[in-house]
DNA sequence: CGCCAACTTGATGGCTGTCAAGTCAGGTGG
DNA sequence: CCACCTGACTTGACAGCCATCAAGTTGGCG
């Protein structure tokens, strides 16, 4: 899990970028920008590089100077305790945008790790603030997705507050499903590319407790797993495991 | 805690306003604002109102149109599922936001609801996104501010899926006598203006476990508290319950 | 005075953590 | 080719933390 270079070293050539060929335009970018805009926008992101799987997009304390689309892997975001307790606050997929935690501060306040070997487009936070200034739909775009974000992670706490184990798990892979299916894949087949430990730290959960509900998942016939590869049999099964509860 | 009036109703009249005398201001607002910059931002912010205690500021679903800054009070923001289980999102003070939620979808995702009669001044967002154009501070404070709600939550976050029952509540009152301290008041004695459920349902905990944790607190001379007043009588001893946990 | 909500405290139980042993696949080196 | 090792995972036995259920206390308010 912790590689041996860390991310200032051996940073790979950068790629040539344009959003505005880029499939994935609509998941980091407001629509309806005009061909100006678009180009602008294509200037200013112009730095795209590989991440090895294992090793980091950035890390705690580092200093903020850019946020991140991911263009293809997949990552998380954790932060970590002195005492080695560790949270997973995330898992990022291609579309999403990575790094808004390092805007308060100047410094990023996690950790971002590429579970698979991925690509970023670096967009320099500066500069966007800059365009932002006169493209509207950028501005408005950019709130939007912190606003989202700050959304998402009540959603989480919801999680992690009030639902059991199996609620967890399930609305887990639910929300998977949901985002793949937003990126064309299939919404009922998909490879879960982060380790039982890693979604129990997602979870609130231990490693043992997220194994032994795979099985179980599995002898319920709501899924079928084999290693990392999941298959839904049942997303119905899995959306009522979140009702059936006390009122 | 459900109150007979809504929101709608009863809205009292508004109150004058200025934020350059506002002793708050350097909790709401960026620092070094032009004495012309200072004036627009007076300008944009001319409406605030009372809320009455157990009344919303605004629901699940309400439109949003404004971000709110509290002049004084507390709050309360929550989240509720269908089947009622709910879990409290933050507490908010003077010199905090609400609203920020509201921004990605253009409706709110969460209820904030006063724990004590308040005071709020309403910044409306078309306004200030406008204004933010030309002044980069109000700008850049608007995404210090986002960015930190995203940190806190994640804080939170890592507080719901690795703490113990009696971690969580230390640091809920450490991270509220840093807040009070922020403010001019005692870092040591004030009042809980929550409920223990609703400390529960912060801490992902039930009002049972907080009260008993209260009690043990109290008999180890960690704190002293009577109904809702606490005074912390050995901060060191609350702070040391935080790090001495398993490796 | 009586009622109610908020709170406290005790007894019990269950969910999930902890500890431990074992399986499996992939990679390495003899 | 195969023994060996390692990390990821699975499964079982047990235990502890906190939830649940229940009864009682307190204070505010009509």
């Amino acid at each position: 899990m912790n590689p041996s270079t860390p991310e200032q070293e051996a940073q790979p050539p950068s790629i040539e970028t344009s959003c505005s060929n880029c499939n994935l335009r609509e998941l980091c970018l407001p629509v309806g920008l005009s061909d100006e805009e678009m180009r602008s926008v294509d200037q200013l992101i112009n730095v795209r590089r590989r991440i090895r799987r294992g090793s980091y997009l950035y890390r705690t304390g580092a200093r903020f100077e850019s946020i991140y689309a991911i263009r293809s892997g997949f990552f998380k975001t954790d932060i970590i305790l002195e005492d080695g307790r560790d949270q997973v606050t995330g898992f990022q997929m291609p579309g999403e945008l990575l790094g808004l935690d390092g805007i308060g501060s100047d410094h990023h306040s996690c950790n971002a790790i590429a579970l698979l070997d991925s690509e970023v487009c670096y967009i320099p936070f500066r500069s966007m603030d800059q365009l932002s200034r006169e493209i509207h739909p950028l501005r408005h775009h950019l709130h939007k997705i912190m606003s989202r974000e700050i959304v998402r992670d009540h959603g989480v706490m919801l999680l992690l507050g009030t639902m059991r184990a199996e609620e967890r798990l399930a609305t887990f892979l639910l929300n998977l499903s949901q985002r793949f299916t937003a990126r064309g894949f299939s919404p009922a087949e998909f490879n879960l590319c982060m380790t039982r430990h890693e979604i129990g730290t997602y979870l609130g959960l231990k490693m043992e407790t997220v194994s032994r509900l795979f099985s179980r998942f599995q002898e319920e016939k709501l899924i079928a797993i084999h290693k990392k590869y999941i298959h839904i049999l049942d997303i119905h099964g899995l959306k009522r495991l979140l009702n059936h509860r006390n009122a």
